[in-house]
DNA sequence: CTGCATCCACTTTGATACTG
DNA sequence: CAGTATCAAAGTGGATGCAG
């Protein structure tokens, strides 16, 4: 059951040995934002074969990245958690993100876009510097996706779904129907004005401010 | 000759279709260090299939992070580059090194050490807040390996090979003929003081702060 | 319905041999 | 030196089956 290994005592390669299957960083991106269940992650992770899914899940398990819990009470199912070593994966996602989104060309057709994405983006493009001692939250609704980027402090949190406490501002983009809505494309509403607005409109500067990676960089 | 896309539209997702493939990112890894030649690669990624080499610097080319230049006048033949797309990928590369640092465990018997690998553990450790505004220079002997570490006014580079100037301090690793003379291992004779100096020895101290990753972090 | 396991065609990888 | 050629083994994608 074990993989090829590299045979180098390298932390990369170690690296790529546990989480550098196909499939892999994705289901932990997944996880990053939140426990799912197994068919969560299936239909958000359209088009991973099944099999593929059940075998990276156990190695991830056996890995010490991935925990199978079984929900207790209401729901009782299979839940799938990050354990702290897999959350300690999120730096190297959010680095590979980065880099990966400047590579990003047009959208191809069939492309599809899983909130999951756009909570990565949102945390992968957030500048630190410019939101020190900073406090403020929005809810992003885009379609049928809602999130939600609090900034306490100057330190962020985001998540699907509404804002744990009612934000500052709420902005809801407009999107044609045929038009895929990626982060740049919200990036583009916002900046444009093609959103509706509700609460402290003049965090809408902010929020571009704050989730817009500068130029220079 | 196209690999199978992952179908979203999402920087890790394209990452991941440009360098997720085995063995892709520990070339860019021993390029990020210096160009290189075909056989110099596979020589120094120790177990890389010779065909593998070939298809992946061909991918990597394809898609604009690896340069294949044909040496001029003294040595002529094929020397690999990363293109400015590829170094790009270095901040990433860290982090994930960073994270697959934390899971090495023991070496298993036949692992390597690759100078490229040693190289990249220097920078992945660095801590920049350590070295504000200090200017310092090392030279690390390791077996038959020597690399340096010069840090001016803050910033820090690293390669193989003596240092550009000479080196505020050399430090020379002891090493038994059996022990693999990984980073760890290196930190630890430096902590142990089984390493002979030559140059400012205070500088030994400065050494261990600004390359060890702090406990509680 | 959820959470997989099985089967099969196809692709990628690894190991080795060989060539301009 | 810088690869290509060949072939077996392993991994992947897609469809389907099935128990709890």
């Amino acid at each position: 059951m074990k993989r090829r290994d590299f045979g180098q005592y390298c932390g990369l390669a170690r690296a790529l040995e546990l989480v550098g299957e196909r499939w892999a960083l994705l289901i932990v991106r997944n996880l990053v934002v939140r426990p799912r269940r197994y068919t969560e992650l299936q239909t958000g992770l359209a088009g991973i074969p099944t099999n593929v899914l059940a075998t990276r899940l156990k190695e991830l398990e056996q890995a010490g990245i991935v925990e199978r819990q079984v929900a207790p009470a209401p729901q009782r199912g299979v839940v799938y958690a990050l354990t702290a070593a897999g959350r300690g994966l999120e730096p190297a996602l959010l680095a590979l993100a980065r880099w990966g989104s400047t590579q990003l060309g047009e959208p191809q057709p069939g492309d599809v876009i899983s909130p999951e994405g756009l909570v990565l983006s949102l945390r992968a493009r957030f500048q630190p510097d410019q939101a020190a001692a900073l406090s403020a939250s929005w809810e992003i609704h885009v379609r049928d996706v809602v999130m939600h980027a609090v900034i306490t402090d100057g330190e962020l949190t985001t998540g699907l779904g509404a804002a744990p406490v009612k934000p500052d501002l709420t902005i809801t983009a407009r999107f044609a129907d045929d038009e895929l809505a990626s982060y740049r494309g919200i990036m583009s509403a916002v900046r444009d004005g093609l959103v509706d607005l509700s609460g402290r409109k003049q965090l809408l500067d902010t929020f571009l401010r704050v989730f817009t990676v500068p130029r220079a960089a």
